[in-house]
DNA sequence: TGCCGAGTTTAGACGGGTCTAACCCTAAAG
DNA sequence: CTTTAGGGTTAGACCCGTCTAAACTCGGCA
């Protein structure tokens, strides 16, 4: 049986794989996870022991499928809690995480299952980040790009809003940005800043590159033939 | 901030207090959340120096004002899970217990209103315990007896079934022992078992001492006046 | 009154998860 | 090829919640 902790340290090292697709660092953990890196060592040399990473010393961390798996599993019990939340408790998007990260590690298989049933088998939660199915086979990366990579100019349909603090994502539906919008890039800042227009805000929203870089876009919109 | 494991031992003194009415004995705490008496010690010393339990050595503990609210808080979170489970996602009132109990301590304040509003703000749980109200105001016990306690030939109203145990419910349940049934008590044999039959079985239905003092009646029918 | 047994507490150990301080490895810059 | 800065690991400490073994207290009984 494996602690809540030890959970926790699997995502971060499953969410930091999903981002940079490189071993994962003892300082990117301990980021993550708000915890020092000697802290991160003693729990990767556990989480060794395990056999749930694989470790190369001074060279950080890979998961093994057993690692994985187990990461999957935790990331759908979060996003179906998401999905759940604010589709039967009226709980907005914006507020949803803290929730579903207390939640997630002390849900059953059978009330997994419910839940997934109630919502009837859904694919994505409300952020639009894909809930790993029920098998927990490793989702292959359908990966669009952010919202920074594109020409002023381009209409794009917004797929997934990555962030997590709910200001951010409170701020960005007041201004429009959401799953399933289509927005304008404006204009991109040399600066990395990217202003668009949403088709359901009147006015302008302007991103700093670390909040753009949050958007993410299913495909291009294809440029005229 | 208190640990789970802090809550739990205080709703366990909680609920042992409604039964004995007593000062609680560190045995009584030991068995009822299955560890050793020197560990319930140890912990009564820390919940003491917290100011949550008032403690005579040798003697017992009861909680303080303090602890009953910490303790009410959990109830409340209990049985409101409970009522959820039941009422939203198709649990059976026999399976609600052990996923409420992990869950208990991980909701927010504001997860447990959402849930009390879904609910209609519920006063009771699938098992007819009363839910603590918001304000966790405790509660006046407006207890009944067991039906245990009757004479054969009455008719009772069942109120509350305060087993745990799945298997147990699962089996009351198939004999129609539920809270709002009525039952007849055919007899009451000289160790102590009941055998009643209820409103909505047509068997009838023998239940030993200890199951039966565990099935309890809001106020006893009115003899013939 | 004095002893005895049941139950409680103390003492000491351990694993989990965290920290700080000190040491060491790696890789990049000269 | 050597130095060095940055980051990773080791060492050692602490608190939590648990245990076993040993000492103690209470209350009933001879």
């Amino acid at each position: 049986m494996l602690s809540d902790v030890m959970e926790d340290y699997l995502k971060a090292i499953y969410q930091l794989q999903r981002e940079t697709d490189d071993r994962i660092k003892t300082s990117e953990i301990a980021e993550e996870l708000d915890v020092t890196s000697p802290t991160v060592t003693s729990m990767l040399d556990k989480l060794e022991d395990r056999e749930l990473v694989d470790r190369e010393k001074y060279r950080g961390v890979t998961l093994t499928d057993e690692g994985e798996t187990v990461a999957l599993e935790i990331v759908r019990h979060h996003r179906l809690l998401e999905a759940y939340l604010t589709e039967h408790l009226d709980y907005d998007w914006s507020e949803v995480h803290a929730e579903a990260d207390r939640l997630e590690h002390h849900i059953s298989e059978d009330f997994e299952a419910r839940v997934a049933d109630a919502l009837g088998e859904p694919e994505v939660d409300p952020h639009g980040s894909p809930i790993p199915s029920a098998d927990l086979e490793p989702p292959t990366r359908p990966d669009g790009k952010s919202i920074a990579e594109f020409e002023a100019g381009t209409v794009v349909t917004v797929a997934e809003v990555a962030d997590r603090d709910p200001d951010v994502l409170s701020y960005l539906a007041e201004h429009g940005v959401e799953p399933g919008v289509e927005l304008e890039i404006i204009e991109i800042a040399p600066f990395g800043m990217v202003t668009a227009r949403s088709s359901e805000a009147d006015d302008p929203v302007s991103l700093p590159e670390s909040v753009a870089s949050h958007v993410w876009v299913a495909a291009p919109a294809e440029p005229e033939p």
